[in-house]
DNA sequence: AACAATACCGAAACCGGTTTCGAAATGATC
DNA sequence: GATCATTTCGAAACCGGTTTCGGTATTGTT
């Protein structure tokens, strides 16, 4: 009886009281011989390193990572720091975004360290404040812009990081991207050959080296098709849904109106749907309207949002391993991935109520 | 000339190069000096301590982080384990959680450390890791359960917390929760003035202590107003669309189908709403529609979603100061806060189509 | 001028690990 | 059994800071 009172409490004994000295001196050796010892060194005969692991696991013995670190001289951390948000913080992305690359990162032993960014500061003051008190050993960067001031700054620093999306100097950094140019073509492609002739395009931020690269895609396939290219179709955004009503009602207060509009991501193209419906615009009949992102919480609207879509946790993952590569040996070449968007058909989106093909005929 | 030249190259020296030693060999002093002079000891003299302040800002000299850390047996570090993330991962709540608590615990010097949840494990699994490793001082927790597991494990080991969120155990914790109780007593008592009689309940699950306290809300009007309780009208749900659109259809085909239907959350709400679509009712005019969350995301849809909302950067601060208080005094008497949510009517809700208040006539 | 009090700084231990180096013990070889 | 190679472990330095303690040098007191 009083074994299992005794058994009982010896199970709940509080964790993280045991430190490598504690153990040495139980067993009876240094604690740099127990230390080879858990870290497979080969000079530790097999009978010892037993009894080492044995006396580890039954003491609950767990090394203090702050120690290991500072001794080893790694943080084993990576940071990311938030975009700072905006007041219509419609994010759904960035939740998955975090999910998936801490995920990537544990099975690499590392930690994540999330930073939010203080909109009176400078961009790369938190970076910067990261690298100097050595908290992080490398960056996961999102949101890239074309002149990208934390890019130069680390590279400048020649500290690790990987971008997600490209930069003016992406020949000098690791980083994965989906190809937004491809996928906006195929958006494109997708509603001339449903027939329309009209379509509008609202962008995201100029900043935002991606939201040129979707521009390019719209522009390429509008001349592939012979279509013509009509400024006034071609309204910047901000990646938010206000800037998305903004763009909308530029479009379609036009006398000639698309019939369509691509937008640079889904939370836009909420903020079109919204201005079209105010318009009295009905969709898809009247607008069709395009997306790119995925989120989710398109599917539950009415109608459900067409999008161009890829996999977050994919694009984590990758991530995580171009760093992973680039912390062990910082010297070998730079290298990059690119992953292709697919067009998700859910509804916002059919032929324009009237087909005029006049200019397709002028085609080829 | 050369002068200026120089002076831009001296700018560019890479930070984090400089140790305390060095600085100590500079200055002819030791590094505890050094420290001590760098950290406001009184027993440094006023010419020292400006010589050494002097040479550390020229020097860029920043103390690393881990070895500070390690010396003073603190990780100036909090936890926060993300959920997992189910099939329908719609959060938008938690990339704005996580930036409030980030910018909150950056403001006392701490940081974020955020880990995912591997669904495969045991939920405390993750705590248990971060706590045995020492890699935090504290948690936050968020998504409660009545019986949870998480609280149950940090109490025991007598390890530092807070919750969002309240939990069978709350009185032997800190806590900060949204009083959700008064936020459906609230938008219960608004649709039964606007003549509701038959109100449905979408819940969240079970499990979450939250989601049982806003059906209490629901119940405690419905009584104070005197309509009758009707257990069909009462719906499980999991905080998903999918879980939405089911509990909708089970709400909605009913041969006396409620005029209006209280969701636990806004996602939920959504699924409501697509669900009410498809089988032909007009929102708000056939059937009104209410959320919980205030996410921006429900401002877009048609109708915009009334919903229940509070400041999701205020319970981010109120929680940080609530675990910063706990961890200055262990000892103190476990205290907790309970904001309280407003309904912002959006559009979502209106009077029912025909107004029968036989039930009223009862009441009083 | 002698003595106590105070200001100031150096020396060293410490946080909890890792890693290098060398010495002792063991085993193999002739 | 002497010699040499191997195995195995202890000792100590180290990572980069913080903090305690004690000893000078300086100042203040009478």
């Amino acid at each position: 009886m009083n074994d299992v009172k005794a058994g009982q409490e010896e199970e709940w004994v509080k964790s993280g009281e045991v430190r490598i000295s504690d153990l040495a001196a139980e067993l009876g050796l240094t604690k740099g011989t127990v230390s080879r010892a858990l870290n497979g060194y080969e000079d530790i005969s097999k009978k010892t390193r037993k009894r080492v692991m044995e006396a580890a696991t039954k003491r609950g013995y767990v090394p203090t990572t702050q120690a290991r670190r500072l001794a080893m001289g790694l943080t084993e951390t990576i940071g990311l720091v938030l975009p700072p948000m905006p007041s219509q913080p419609v994010n759904t992305f960035i939740s998955e975004f975090i999910n998936s690359v801490s995920a990537a990162l544990h099975l690499h032993g590392y930690d994540l360290l999330v930073h939010s960014a203080n909109s009176e500061e400078s961009e790369v003051e938190p970076y910067r404040r990261l690298v100097q008190s050595r908290k992080v050993d490398g960056f996961i960067i999102f949101r890239t812009h074309e002149k990208d001031p934390r890019v130069n700054y680390l590279l400048n620093e020649g500290f690790p990081f990987v971008t997600h999306g490209r930069t003016a100097r992406m020949a000098e950094h690791d980083w994965f991207d989906i190809d937004g140019e491809k996928a906006f073509r195929d958006a494109t492609s997708h509603l001339i050959k449903l027939g329309h002739q009209r379509i509008g395009f609202v962008g995201g931020g100029r900043e935002f080296f991606s939201a040129q690269l979707r521009l390019k895609g719209f522009r390429a396939m509008l001349e592939e098709s012979c279509l013509e290219k009509v400024p006034s179709l071609e309204q910047p955004g901000d990646l938010t849904g206000q800037g998305g009503e903004i763009a909308a009602q530029n479009l379609l207060k036009q006398t000639r109106p698309p019939t369509a509009i691509l937008c640079a991501n889904d939370v836009t193209a909420l903020g079109v749907m919204k201005a079209a419906r105010e318009l009295g615009f009905n969709i898809p009949e009247e607008l069709s309207v395009i997306g790119y992102d995925g989120i989710a919480l398109g599917a539950y609207i009415d109608p459900p949002l067409t999008t161009l879509t890829f996999s977050i946790e994919e694009s984590g993952k990758e991530m995580v391993n171009l760093l992973m590569r680039r912390l062990k040996n910082p010297d070998l070449p730079v290298i990059s991935k690119l992953a292709s968007a697919i067009l998700k058909l859910r509804g916002s989106e059919g032929p324009p109520s009237s087909i005029q093909n006049k200019y397709m005929e002028n085609c080829l």
